[in-house]
DNA sequence: GTATGGATGTTCT
DNA sequence: GAACATCCATACT
């Protein structure tokens, strides 16, 4: 298992995430994940923890769900020990179940671009604030998992997206290859 | 294909 | 006011 924020970053290329909302099942294959490790500066939790970004500062493996843009939900797992400030973005999913629910909920779009994005993933799996805080480990609405079939996915890195402070560091990963990721698929050294 | 600007609400200066 | 871990429509090459 991962030791840290950057490597579960990695880690999380390939699982699943499904969210079961009273019965209406969505899940999805993480393709793209952005790591935002303790003392980055483009971290929510890099001013101290406030009410906003509580969730961060709860053990590895809870959902931090903020709000972005007066419109969107971003998913975020939490990634350090209790009462560290830290965690990874969700940016990108291949669909599995609940494709038709989550184009009802997208509006009309084409299979790639349902979960392409981390504003789009949230919509079209109904992950909003009332995700926030949950442990995706134990919780039976919103959980982490482990896909049916074997991954043979190749997990690359570059840096990362939509960033004023970006320190040009190799923490966005994502699945080589995969017609669902979100932006650029340019590897950069390290 | 790339580029640009607007929508929208919460949080911080 | 301004910034914001975004998305979409529109215009252009």
């Amino acid at each position: 298992m991962p030791t840290d924020t950057i490597e579960l970053a990695r880690f999380l290329v390939g699982k699943m995430v499904v969210h079961d909302l009273r019965g209406e099942r969505t899940s999805g294959r993480i393709v793209e994940t952005e790591a935002y490790p303790v003392g980055d500066a483009a971290g929510h939790a890099f001013g101290g923890k406030t009410k906003r970004n509580a969730s961060l500062y709860l053990a590895r493996g809870h959902a931090y769900v903020y709000f972005i843009y007066g419109m969107y939900y971003c998913l975020n797992v939490s990634s350090e020990r209790a009462g560290v400030g830290a965690g990874v973005l969700i940016r990108a999913l291949e669909p599995i179940e609940g494709i038709d629910l989550m184009k009802k909920r997208r509006g009309a779009s084409s299979l790639r671009d349902l979960t392409r994005g981390p504003g789009r993933l949230a919509l079209a799996m109904a992950i909003d604030r009332h995700d926030d805080g949950l442990d995706l480990c134990m919780d039976t609405s919103l959980w982490l998992g482990v896909p049916d079939a074997k991954y043979h996915g190749v997990v690359a890195a570059t840096t990362r997206i939509g960033l004023s402070r970006e320190q040009a560091r190799p923490w966005r990963f994502y699945e080589r290859g995969s017609t669902f990721v979100s932006g650029p698929r340019v590897v950069t050294p390290r």
